[in-house]
DNA sequence: TTCTCTTACTTAACGCTGTTAACTTTTCAG
DNA sequence: CTGAAAAGTTAACAGCGTTAAGTAAGAGAA
């Protein structure tokens, strides 16, 4: 019965906000990953951040959204990754087709947890972020087989086509080894 | 009014059992369908058939057990629209390899409930069910591929590369369309 | 007929879930 | 120092999956 400090320091004001934010994201991505929408309790996230779980809704307005806004910062961390395994290659060359393929390939398999949850977790509800690059890998693919066409490196045609084409085999290779395990052997060389 | 009838007829016994498991399969399909594993849930599909949520128990182990139970029968309602797709095309050749492709798209969009159940809900424990063929449409493309090698329509190769980069092409296709719907326009041809 | 076994259900209750409402505590700006 | 806002609390709600125990009814044997 003193006077400060009863169960815990809580002195977080403006400045840890966004890490209580952070650690709620982080620890609702790793539930998600570990077992589906199924395992993601309000209570558990709040147990192992800490805090209570009605506190969550202080940065977020429910489960849905919280899920959500896990994909989207998949979602985003994926765009990253591509973009910048592409901003090395001159435009215009298959090398930056081809290294935009290979990173995603990449990605999916180094970065497994994340890719499974933009893909089999999805929201359904994700149009209400504003800018946010939900076709980003057929959108940089599409722009590479543009400047490729410009280049003369293929043959001209409708890119949307020949992207869709590629974009098709890339996506299907790794969504099927992920979600069938087809030979379970190494994942992709 | 008459004798019996005093509820409702409750007379089901041996003739009537496989008619209330159906149809709690059927509206456990379309709750999944509807809105995922979420909005499964055991009262309300209690509701929709006629009975108290725990019936259920008579006929599945669980709600897992449900659910499994859905994508089982759509993987095997996939398997026999493939079987029957290509029965009538002669072996080796290439018309039945397309007949085979086109005819996964074409269950895709037409029965876009069950592939989505398939593909989307499809549990992890899928492995206790025995000869459920969870790769049907894949390993018919083997076989086609192969029966086409033989007959020399395609040249000589590794049926298994062959077969995997033609299977995600369409896969990723139709995945692709779905999840995504890229161009929002007609879904294939 | 009656007696019993099995099938097809029922109600009651457990602990857990997402979510709300109302409240307390802490931090910082003026 | 004061007050408002931020950060977090406890209590409580309806609904969830699931278990346990009990009940109505048809089937077969005496």
């Amino acid at each position: 019965m003193s006077s400060t400090k009863h169960k815990r320091q809580r002195r977080n004001h403006r400045g840890k906000t966004a890490n209580t934010k952070t650690r709620i994201l982080e620890i609702a991505r790793d539930l998600l990953v570990a077992g589906g929408i199924q395992s993601l309790s309000m209570r558990a996230v709040a147990a192992k951040v800490g805090i209570s779980a009605t506190a969550i809704y202080h940065y977020f307005d429910g489960k849905q959204d919280l899920v959500d806004r896990v994909v989207e910062l998949g979602i985003r961390r994926l765009h990253e990754y591509l973009q910048q395994a592409i901003t090395s290659q001159p435009a215009g060359s298959l090398e930056k087709l081809l290294a935009l393929a290979e990173a995603y390939i990449r990605f999916a398999y180094e970065n497994q947890q994340y890719f499974q949850v933009i893909y089999r977790i999805r929201s359904d509800a994700l149009g209400r972020f504003e800018n946010l690059p939900v076709h980003s890998g057929y959108d940089l693919m599409r722009q590479c087989v543009g400047e490729c066409i410009e280049n003369g490196v293929f043959r001209s045609g409708d890119p949307a086509v020949i992207s869709t084409y590629l974009w098709s085999i890339i996506h299907g290779l790794v969504t099927l080894t992920m979600t069938c395990s087809l030979h379970g052997g190494e994942p992709y060389g």
